[in-house]
DNA sequence: CTTTATTGCACAATCGATGGTGCAATAAAT
DNA sequence: ATTTATTGCACCATCGATTGTGCAATAAAG
């Protein structure tokens, strides 16, 4: 119970207690000891000792000297959304049951911000980066790379190393599929009363239109050009999108395929500016699940992307990189409205 | 652009390029180079050097000799929802722009998870933590106290340490005080009529609580006992009281006051099992706020926390800890029913 | 042309943990 | 009773950066 207040112990302050070495100290301690033929009462009253002087091994020096810190690194474009959020917390689950520290950042989908902090946790000798929804993973690989870190992606494919990513092409085919058949045969939506809204030029986007067109064609035999809005990942260019449309139609379309929930909060922000009536007979299906989006008051159709199997996954994968990079599939599932699904938070246990 | 593949420059592979002593280099590289009066064109020379051949400091060993490794923690309760995610969006924001680096980590409300956590985080020489939503925070103040480290508590207050908190009396009794508004003169709201879910035997549950109770008194006139179901922080016990309420009574209440919005998850998953009907005349407060909850089909006022100002009070109030305990209380805003408000996210450029 | 000040930098100890190596003391084999 | 093996541990260099101190070389003062 000694507490040598303020300094904490180390090695060496155990080591002087004791009249055993340092390095015999910190192999006990550190659980190579067997290895080295210390003896089991040896190593006892070491533990003892660092129990009693609270003893935690310091991480940077062994850090410095292992050249390993025990840091898994989490690349995030942003927190806050469920998506995303649920992602953090997904990870970091699965880091400390590794008995590792996550370290979560987010870079704001800037190319540039995004090599940046991958060198600034390089900086910290991190153990491995996921990088989740990059918009330039294969620029964080070559930071990555020529440190040697081992790295994967999520949710945006690089070309350079593993990627494990939602099936967007099918999540895109079954959104669609599940929007058009909320309408009745009586009165079916038809080709130009369904958009496509979000999203920009990336892998995820591409591989979802080309599910949307597809499903589109095969069920109602033509699409048109203008289905598809990109509007990128923001709530304000998404809003100004469903602005200008309900500008020139005069109302919004029968029907919205909404790229992300991040695009879904555009649609929020139209709405507080419109009366509840224009979304009488709306339906949205959108790729992410939020739990609240899917009661709004109209039908909310959700694609929720298997974070738990992403995740899994990308751990499985990260630690045998060699060969040829692959980009493997999770599928994600269809969510009908209404329907509230169990997350992360619910494995904890709650005190009250 | 010499790339010894692999391995990283260090101020010794910069100082036998130069031929300049490594104390030197370091000094240049750190900034104190003025002050050890080193010549302005030696240190352009190190900084070409350093440049030319991608240095960057190792942080494990800056850290480990200067005892402090640019790192700021920020432990959450769990990540997962709009509250805790966008404090951890605006952590970081914060951090970063002070040339640090973030790391955020849940303890999933158990005050020895939260002492694990901090121990753990305190190994790798943090320079600061900020404790949000802890169970225990006192129990966390004793251990950062041994370590000397400073600390700060958020949304929960603690009695060792300065705390920044939301004004949840104050958010408690607007939030009350609207419930009771939403109804018309002619058939206003019974005592009975209106009740608060969720939360625990926790400082902010307490405050908002009486917040509740003041209000209803002075409105109503009265309250009923009965009135408080407090079920803690989890989505399924939340379910589950409005379940066996609605068991009870046939009917859930008029109007609910729902302590966050995890426990309104709860009142969802309670939705997803019955009709659209039973919500037809509901109005709900929830302290916390969710976008999308805020455009469901029934009234739905919401309390947002202004996580911005809680987090800058606690950057000023973190660097001056002399000084009794004290809180901080920082008042929250109504949000009125179908409001999409701009948040972290809108700060950052979009790239298309 | 000395003496003193100043400038510019090199040296070496240090932070705490790790792991290769070497060397006693004890045990086993001859 | 030697020789050989084995056990048990101490010694020391090392990881990369920081910082107090010392000492030349140059500049300023006398």
């Amino acid at each position: 119970m000694k507490n040598d207040s303020k300094k904490k112990a180390t090695i060496y302050d155990l080591s002087v207690i004791s009249g055993i070495s340092p390095s015999t100290v910190s192999a006990v301690l550190n659980g190579t000891w067997r290895k080295r033929r210390i003896k089991e009462s040896t190593a006892d009253l070491i533990r003892d000792l660092a129990e009693k002087h609270q003893y935690t091994t310091n991480r940077q020096a062994q850090g410095l000297r292992s050249s390993r810190s025990g840091l898994v690194g989490l690349m995030l474009p942003v927190y806050d959304n469920r998506y995303f959020s649920s992602m953090a917390q997904t990870f970091e689950a699965h880091v400390r049951r590794h008995g590792q520290c996550p370290i979560v950042v987010s870079s704001s989908r800037d190319p540039q911000e995004e090599r940046e902090t991958a060198e600034s946790l390089i900086s910290y000798s991190i153990d491995a980066l996921f990088v989740c929804g990059a918009t330039d993973p294969d620029g964080v690989h070559a930071v990555c790379e020529k440190a040697g870190l081992k790295h994967i992606n999520i949710d945006l494919p690089g070309s350079r190393t593993h990627s494990v990513i939602s099936d967007n092409y099918t999540g895109g085919r079954i959104l669609t599929e599940a929007i058009i058949r909320q309408f009745s045969a009586g009165d079916p939506l038809q080709p130009e009363e369904l958009l496509l809204f979000g999203g920009r030029n990336d892998h995820a986007s591409r591989e979802r239109i080309r599910g949307f067109r597809d499903v589109k064609q095969e069920m109602m035999g033509a699409d048109i050009d203008a289905s598809i809005q990109p509007t990128g990942y923001s709530p304000n260019t998404a809003r100004i999108a469903f602005e200008s449309f309900y500008e020139k139609a005069g109302r919004l379309p029968r029907a919205l395929f909404i790229n992300s929930s991040i695009n879904f909060e555009g649609l929020l922000r139209f709405m507080s500016a419109h009366p509840h009536e224009n979304f009488a007979d709306l339906v949205v299906g959108c790729y992410d699940y939020d739990p609240f989006a899917s009661f709004l008051p109209f039908p909310v159709l959700m694609m929720r992307q298997d974070v738990e199997g992403m995740i899994a996954k990308a751990f499985e994968l990260i630690e045998e990189l060699p060969g040829p990079p692959q980009i493997h599939l999770i599928r994600p599932d269809l969510v009908l409205p209404r329907t509230a699904l169990p997350g992360p938070l619910d494995s904890l246990k709650d005190i009250d």
